[in-house]
DNA sequence: GATAAATAACTAACCAGTCAGTTATTAAGT
DNA sequence: ACTTAATAACTGACTGGTTAGTTATTTATC
């Protein structure tokens, strides 16, 4: 008789690995239902253990939730900011690294819904937006300035409001993340390969922070 | 003695106006703070109404959410068309009317909440999203693509994909309309103007639109 | 006083968070 | 080895508060 060793149960006890398989199903959950929609029974489900098991390593659904931004995204910076150091001599290349090394490291991964999470949910959690633009918004812009201000000052790119500037080319990247987690999912969007998109983007920015050829600098 | 006038204030009536003074009070709630954690009986007072009024005119919550929508933005897609075919000759005034005229019409408004709102509930309304896919996200791109063709029919910008160059000229002003709604309020943002944001992107745009100087097309 | 508009009290369902109890694992005693 | 004791991980039923949606009643208007 086999059943006596097949209906054990297997209830695994592992202390250690269970707040990411926690972190891990909510950061699912929250992207695709929003944080308030979403029930910490399902986060429970869906990491394999019950409710109960959850409160034993986070505080709070909020605590879940700073947790999740947390250990899902600041590590990532620091991935990025190390992709382009190694091409710190060449602007545009440099550029088009930050574009595509965003979207393979960040936003064609699961963290890409991060950024929709975080922009419904900012003004009920102030705490953890704070957070969120302290460690990942400002040191994503730091990095994207630099590269700007990089092609400047090697007479690549012309002279622009950085500041400005620089938000408006985290914008095409953050909108084709927020895009796939939104609308892509539930109305048939024909053709929209990211890398394509990438692509007709660098371009249009490449010229668009050209040198102008009259007026030279 | 005025009192006995002054007095007269506690119930009106007026159904003709309700609706709209419920969608307009929905609208600001949701915006804030998202369809999930606003309560109905917080519309309601918002509106000066009860809870069981705002039945009498719509079915259930989710239907109270297609009508913001539906009332709110449907009208400003056909009054942003109207404005650019004043300058249908003039496609790079056509692009900075667009521009302008899409945050004046719309991102200043209470009304630039609504792409968080949608963003945010895309994916637990599938119905809503396509309602909002449908009359408001594809004709904004159309007239935005129509800005592009009639550039490049008159050799004033350069031939691109214009496809993906709409939905990339489309991040920037959204980006605006959502940092507005989400980080800039409880995250202290020192210089954002919209006039020197857009302006910047006009600028940026127009650049890497131009045709190219050699090859001249 | 008849009708339409609006209310406030109500219900049923839901869910974050709790806790008394269960099961697996480890340690100690024999 | 083999039982017993102690601990750590986990469970799921329960609670208390909340809220979408309903309805019996009140209030205004003609």
């Amino acid at each position: 008789m086999s059943d006596a060793v097949i209906k054990k149960a297997p209830v695994r006890r592992r202390k250690e690995a269970r707040p990411q398989e926690l972190t891990a199903a909510a950061l699912s959950l929250f992207v695709e239902k929003g944080f308030a929609a979403t029930r910490l029974d399902e986060v429970a489900a869906r990491a394999g253990v019950s409710k109960g098991t959850l409160y034993l390593y986070f505080d709070s659904k909020e605590a879940l939730f700073l947790a999740v931004i947390r250990e899902g995204i600041v590590p990532v910076i620091e991935e990025g900011r190390k992709l382009l150091e190694a091409h710190a001599d060449d602007p545009e290349r440099m550029l088009r690294e930050y574009l595509f090394g965003w979207w393979a490291l960040f936003g064609s991964t699961e963290l890409g819904g991060v950024p929709k999470l975080m922009t419904s949910e900012a003004q009920n959690f102030p705490e953890v937006a704070q957070y969120y633009v302290r460690e990942v918004i400002q040191p994503g812009k730091a990095l994207m300035r630099e590269v700007l201000d990089r092609g400047v000052a090697k007479g690549v790119f012309r002279q622009t409001n950085s500041e400005l500037v620089t938000h408006i080319l985290m914008a095409p990247l953050l909108h084709l993340a927020l895009w796939r987690h939104s609308f892509a999912v539930c109305c048939q969007v024909p053709d929209m390969d990211p890398a394509a998109y990438l692509e007709s983007f660098f371009d249009l920015v490449l010229k668009g922070l050209a040198v102008t050829p009259e007026g030279g600098k």
